[in-house]
DNA sequence: CAGTATCCTTGCTGATACTG
DNA sequence: CAGTATCAGCAAGGATACTG
C-alpha cells in the first residue's frame, strides 16, 4: 500500500482566515503545523524532490534515466516522489502508449517559476560550502575536543 | 518569472575544489550523495532549519522564544536543530552569566548571504499555495476516485 | 531558563520480488 | 521499460524526566 494516504480536504486550512493571523506578527510567515505553507515547504526541500527537479530543469527525461542521474535514490523513492510532485502540480507524466512503453517526466510551469530560487539555493550552498566546512571544523575542535 | 530575492552570485565560477566535479555537465550541479553539496542542502532544507532561520531573521531570540513561535517542534529537535546551525557557522550562540541564565541566539552573516533564498522560496510557496492545493485536489479526484 | 539524557514510537528508506 | 507491493532495518522525532 502507498503511504499516500488521504491527506486533509483543499479547502480546510486557509490562510486567510482570522483565525490564522492571531499571534503572528506581519512580517512573518505562518509557521504552524497545518498551515499550508509548512506542508508545502517540506514537501519541496524534502531529500530528493530539489535534486528532481534540478534534473528536469535542463529537459524531459525518463524514470531510468533519472534513476541513473541521482546517485543513492531507490527506484521506490524515486517514484514516489515524482509522485508527489505530480500531484502538486510541479511534474507533468506522460505516457506514450508505445512498446517497450515509455514514459516522460518534464517540469511544468508552475515549477518553471521555482526555478530560480532553486538555483539561488544550490548556487549558494556552492558558494559556501567551503566556509561551512570551516566552522564545522573549528566547531568541532572547539566542542569535541 | 519574477525572480525577487535574485542575490546573484559573485564570483560563481570560484568553487576552488575541483575535485568534486569531474563527469558531471557544467549546467547540473553535482548530486552524488557523498558530495558537500548535497549535505549542506540536507542540512538547511530540514524540517526545522528553514523555519529556525526565518524567525532568527528577523531578530535575535532565546531558546524558549524559538520553542514557543515555532508550532510543533519538540525540545529535543530544537536543540538538536541549533546545534546543527552552530556548527554550520550559521547561528551564533551567546551566553548571558546571569540568573537565570539567559542564552540568545542571532543568525551570522553567513546565514545573512542565505536570507534572501529562503524568502524567495517561502515568498513562493505563500504566491502558490492554492494553485498547489488546486493541483493536489485535481490528483486525488482524477487518481484516487 | 536552558538545556541534556533516556526511552520508545513513527515512518522513511532500501532491498527484493513481482506486474503491465 | 516503468513501475507497484511487501517487508525489514534504522534513524529521525517525540515524550518524559532530570541537571546546571
Amino acid at each position: 500500500m502507498a503511504e499516500e494516504g488521504t491527506l486533509e480536504s483543499p479547502g480546510s486550512s486557509r490562510v486567510t482566515d482570522d483565525a490564522c493571523r492571531d499571534d503572528r506578527d506581519p512580517f512573518q510567515w505562518d509557521s504552524r503545523e497545518d498551515c499550508d505553507v509548512r506542508q508545502i515547504l517540506d514537501r519541496i526541500a524534502d531529500k530528493w524532490s530539489l535534486l528532481v527537479i534540478s534534473l528536469l530543469e535542463e529537459r524531459t527525461m525518463r524514470f531510468n534515466e533519472l534513476r541513473r542521474e541521482i546517485d543513492g535514490i531507490s527506484q521506490r523513492m524515486l517514484s514516489v516522489t515524482l509522485r508527489h510532485l505530480e500531484r502538486d502540480g510541479l511534474v507533468q507524466r506522460t505516457i506514450y502508449p508505445e512498446v517497450p512503453p515509455r514514459v516522460e517526466y518534464r517540469l511544468t510551469p508552475l515549477a518553471c517559476t521555482l526555478l530560480g530560487t532553486i538555483q539561488s539555493l544550490v548556487h549558494w550552498t556552492e558558494e559556501h560550502q567551503e566556509e561551512i566546512a570551516r566552522a564545522r571544523a573549528e566547531f568541532d575542535r572547539s566542542a569535541g575536543a
